[in-house]
DNA sequence: ATTACTATCATGGGATTTCATGGTATTCAA
DNA sequence: TTGAATACCATGAAATCCCATGATAGTAAT
């Protein structure tokens, strides 16, 4: 599961460390690294591991094949996503037109969500951090845990 | 569950220790260890097992994708949490944000309330229950059992 | 009941490892 | 051969491990 927010240095050869907490997350075992794409909904980018793409596969395959989201979200994510491997210390290098869609200049920071993860420039995620917690904190009667506690 | 409230000291180096009753209640076989994030609601942090993050990520998953409150949550929750694994005498290291996030000065106190738990600074706290007591007994005609007896 | 023994906990200090990051060398292809 | 991509070291800071100590509580023995 991706955690925590971290932003580390994007060099000028495009090389990023992928934080440590990410790296344990991902590898399935025959590809060790994540996989990113532009996101179709800002500028920023979104990723994986190999296994999250695996997800959507099958997610996908349970549509219809001439589903106009179906083909939307091929394109969209199958399409532009990119298998980005670790080097011997964890840095992935960034494509440069990912490091430009999503603004990223010198520094990024990476959002944990779960199951997948966000790339972001750190002032472009400030601000929009900032709403989110209003919004959650406006919202929080609908995080209602069901079930018994353990 | 984690039961009662117990104090212990938060060192230089942001070291603090679990009350052993929470340690016994967490882990997940995979993960040993707790996961904590800043309360959206207040100055003290809010934590629980790797499975409590599982439930909310269960809860949130039923949610609309584009439902803005859900992304709000995945942000407010998964992005700002950290997973603290346990030393070997149980204690975690505390990352000198949250730590300020709740004003924690070389104490912090645990609350146990049951599937979750919170961390507040000993004096934020107590007068915290101050107030928490007062609401108790003028609802106390709120809390009846349902269900079969024990 | 009092004392001795043991186990569990919380906590402190020092040593060690991991992490992020910068730089240099090397390989490969155009 | 020139650029880009990749592999290989070096370093400082931070996180983690390891051992030692003191306190507390629970148990057993006298």
């Amino acid at each position: 599961m991706f955690l925590s927010t971290a932003t580390n240095a994007l060099d000028a050869k495009g090389r990023l460390s992928v934080p440590a907490d990410f790296r344990a997350v991902v590898g399935d075992g025959n590809f060790d690294g994540i996989v990113v794409w532009p996101s179709f909904d800002g500028a920023y980018l979104e990723g994986g591991g190999i296994r999250l793409l695996q997800d959507y596969q099958a997610l996908l395959e349970g549509m219809d094949p001439y589903d106009e989201a179906r083909i939307a979200f091929e394109r969209a994510i199958f399409a532009e996503s990119r298998r980005l491997s670790f080097d011997s210390t964890g840095r992935v290098t960034l494509p440069k037109d990912l490091a430009e869609y999503a603004g990223l200049n010198g520094r990024a920071t990476f959002i944990g969500l779960g199951r997948r993860f966000e790339i972001w420039s750190p002032e472009a995620y400030e601000s929009h951090a900032e709403s989110a917690r209003k919004m959650a904190r406006e919202n929080r009667h609908r995080l209602r845990l069901q079930g018994r506690p353990q």
